[in-house]
DNA sequence: GTCTGTATGTGCGGTGAACCACAAATAGAA
DNA sequence: TTCTATTTGTGGTTCACCGCACATACAGAC
């Protein structure tokens, strides 16, 4: 890895790191580093946004809003992917909310420019097909896992994403927060949390919690996790080398 | 509409009815009229196919297995949609199990057709993509689906979205079929199913089943079959008029 | 008509999570 | 230091669904 290259924090999302060094030099100036503030909301529903975004350090979080009024998470992404693909995929319109869920940067893309380099530039384009295909994977994978999965394992798989993409082990989230993107109680993410905290896997108080054995999460989590990271490992492989996580 | 494309049965299909007639006669030569029969898998998990189905009066459903040996439609498509997404999308590799659910026809097309295609005819690639789209959007629906509603709501829209796809009242299909695709116990479904006959809604008898009050079975499901069918409707309604169903 | 397998109905105990109400703990403001 | 709002813990009841076991009922084969 050239050095030169390691400083520009654009380079900090995968998918934009996956680019040929001459097709992200052409796009880099397309892109602005933008901070993104907790629960700003990046996406309206049915919306028609002008732009894309490449997290960083952020994480945002796709949240549909039930005729019950409950909040739930269908898809959520960092640094591993992007926000946006209905701007090339369809009407660009999303049926679903695109919420900060960690607040930090990102880089942001013009809808227009997204879809000009879209269709000038094939390994761009091939990049965010096949970042779709792993949202795909994601999104389906999460139907299983409501149907099939109890709350403790869903937020076994919930904190592993989140060490993936913002590499650090403790994050600020509350018991409420967590309960709103899994769409049950917050006294069933507590219970959950309390389990997992008498095991020794993680610690947590007031708003913050800490991973303390990632290996005793895997095995506390259900299959989802791996399943979804497998794929996007091997969707992504031609272009993506690391994961040394 | 001209009679004579009426009576091309490759028109019963949406997606290929959508294409402006030049492009479907340059494509019509690369289909294939094939008849599906029940249980018949086009592709299997990881698998890579050399074929891409558009069903006219056959379901097909896509499948996952899960580690506890349930399988769990993460989606469903007939004539609205295709098969085969990730021909265009990805590495063609499918995560899930595409399984025949009610036997009929289907056309179908080559895999290396649908890409030369995909990249040659641009009302091609849009309306593939803008089916993807809506694949989106179901598989979406399904996961929130899967955490809010009861069985007997997901029953009703299940069979509504049959009656969509197949155009008729009656399906055969017994109530432990229903419970695989679902990932529920027979009972469960049996309940459901039983509660909705004793409503008037339905009736059933050793594998054969019929809607009687699609009305109220529209009142007794959930708002997702709605949700889904909007964004059908609004996504694919530049090319596609129809839906006096 | 009888036999048999498939399809559906029913009952019971168990579990995860919902819903409701309130208690305890703690960090930050006053 | 005390007060207050936020965060987390706990208990009791209800509900949907599971898992199991078994009863019925019907259709087609013989």
């Amino acid at each position: 890895m050239v050095k030169k290259q390691e400083e520009d924090e654009a380079l900090q999302n995968n998918l934009l790191a996956a680019l040929p060094e001459a097709e992200f030099k052409k796009i880099r100036p397309l892109l602005t580093e933008v901070f993104l503030d907790l629960d700003e909301v990046l996406w309206e529903m049915d919306e028609k946004r002008r732009f894309v975004y490449f997290p960083t350090t952020a994480m945002i979080c796709l949240l549909y809003d039930s005729d019950e009024g409950v909040s739930i998470e269908v898809g959520m992404t960092g640094r591993q992917g992007m926000v946006g693909v209905v701007t090339f995929i369809g009407d660009s319109r999303m049926a679903k909310r695109a919420v900060v869920q960690r607040e930090g940067k990102a880089f942001r893309m013009k809808a227009d420019d997204v879809e000009e380099e879209f269709a000038n530039c094939p390994d761009f384009q091939d990049i965010c097909m096949c970042y779709t295909q792993t949202l795909i994977a994601q999104i389906s994978q999460n139907a299983i896992c409501n149907r099939l999965h109890t709350v403790e394992q869903q937020l076994c798989r919930y904190l592993l994403v989140n060490h993936d993409n913002l590499r650090t082990k403790t994050f600020s989230m509350t018991h409420e927060q967590i309960s709103n993107v899994f769409g049950v109680r917050r006294e069933s993410v507590s219970l959950a949390a309390s389990g997992l905290k008498d095991r020794g896997l993680i610690e947590y108080s007031r708003g913050t919690l800490t991973i303390l054995d990632r290996p005793g999460l895997l095995k506390a989590a259900c299959e989802c996790y791996e399943v979804v990271r497998e794929q996007y490992d091997r969707i992504l492989s031609k272009y993506i080398k690391i994961h040394g996580a």
